[in-house]
DNA sequence: GAAGATTCTTAATTTATCTTAAGATTTTTT
DNA sequence: AAAAAATCTTAAGATAAATTAAGAATCTTC
């Protein structure tokens, strides 16, 4: 099992002791994941934090409608997981798919419960984890609310400069709240620009 | 000075013991704030998390064309920072403004600093805070991007039923997204059923 | 209580976005 | 390599939402 891109991504924020890795690195699973395979569906409890080691995927909510709607993605260093239905344990409205075949390391709720309580380094790593997340979060709310779908076109663009030529205008589409249809339109009109 | 709405608040995550307490105490700045007053202002840092002890808050951002776009509001019990700003130490592209007269109760960065490295415990409630803020928000950022004006008005009124008849349409139209005149429609249509 | 400011509503017009459907292209699976 | 599935584009018509402007209602301030 190779944790060290966890390691690395937990010592961009603070330092961890020997003592810390130790009693996280037996905690993790590892594992690999196939393109369409999805680590949680509609109706899952979401059991696990879900560290992206390589690869990519896509959490999103399918409508009444039968309409899917991507809430987030993660490339490799980034984190997934249905927070709400983590903490809260009632059953999940999302799905995680893997966009790409990927690799993941996971910890279980009890596991990650003990980190927090025996190693309160956890709890302020999580927290600083959450907290970029929730600014991240607050800043897409402000597009929707004020952008036009062009201008959050650009803006996807522009803050997924991993991402966009990696994934289809299908999935892009659904970020950002439009239709593919007129995606393509929004795509022509930059174009011929 | 009344701290004790936030020791209550508090204690709804975690039990606090009686040196915490001692140790939060000092540590609280309550101030008295008059409706249409800003406790943020596009260009400030933000150096203080605000509870609202008592009142009602909006936090938003004027874009290019002088239109403001409601991000947030927080009413008596809740928070209210531009965390991106308190954290990074860069100036805030937003404004904080009372929408009513207020009592507040702020925590300085330096304090809260403090709070975290020596009490951990404070570390995990302001960890479980911002997870379930960012899982309304992501709840909303699904609506934004899925529902339609309407549903997101009348979602808007079931999640705020402490705020809905306190504050304009103006303010509630800012904050789902759409124009005071266009809320207007969809509340004549709604009621004309 | 009057004046001024803010808010709410209505309606007409314009713009933005969705829906549907079809065909072309690309990618994936067999 | 062929077949199937997914993706992308185009376009027409439909719907959603913004804009503008005017007047009525409500709230604040003096």
């Amino acid at each position: 099992m190779n944790t060290k891109p966890l390691i690395d991504h937990f010592s961009q924020y603070l330092a961890l002791k020997d003592l810390e890795i130790k009693e996280l690195e037996p905690r993790l699973i590892e594992r690999k994941i196939k393109r369409r395979q999805f680590i949680l569906q509609q109706g899952d409890l979401c059991k696990h934090y879900t560290f992206v080691a390589d690869g990519c995927f896509r959490m999103y909510k399918v409508d009444d409608k039968g309409n899917e709607h991507n809430l987030q993605f993660a490339v490799e260093g980034g984190w997934i997981a249905d927070i709400g239905s983590f903490h809260s344990e009632i059953p999940s409205e999302l799905y995680i798919e893997a966009m790409e075949q990927s690799v993941i390391l996971q910890i279980a709720k009890e596991d990650l419960l003990y980190l927090y309580t025996e190693h309160s380094v956890f709890d302020r790593i999580f927290r600083v984890l959450v907290e970029n997340a929730f600014v991240n979060l607050q800043k897409r709310v402000l597009q929707n609310i004020s952008a036009t779908a062009e201008e959050r076109y650009l803006d996807f663009l522009k803050n997924y400069p991993k991402l966009f030529n990696r994934i289809s205008n299908v999935q892009i589409a659904s970020f950002i709240g439009v239709t593919p249809e007129f995606l393509s339109k929004i795509r022509k009109e930059i174009t011929s620009r």
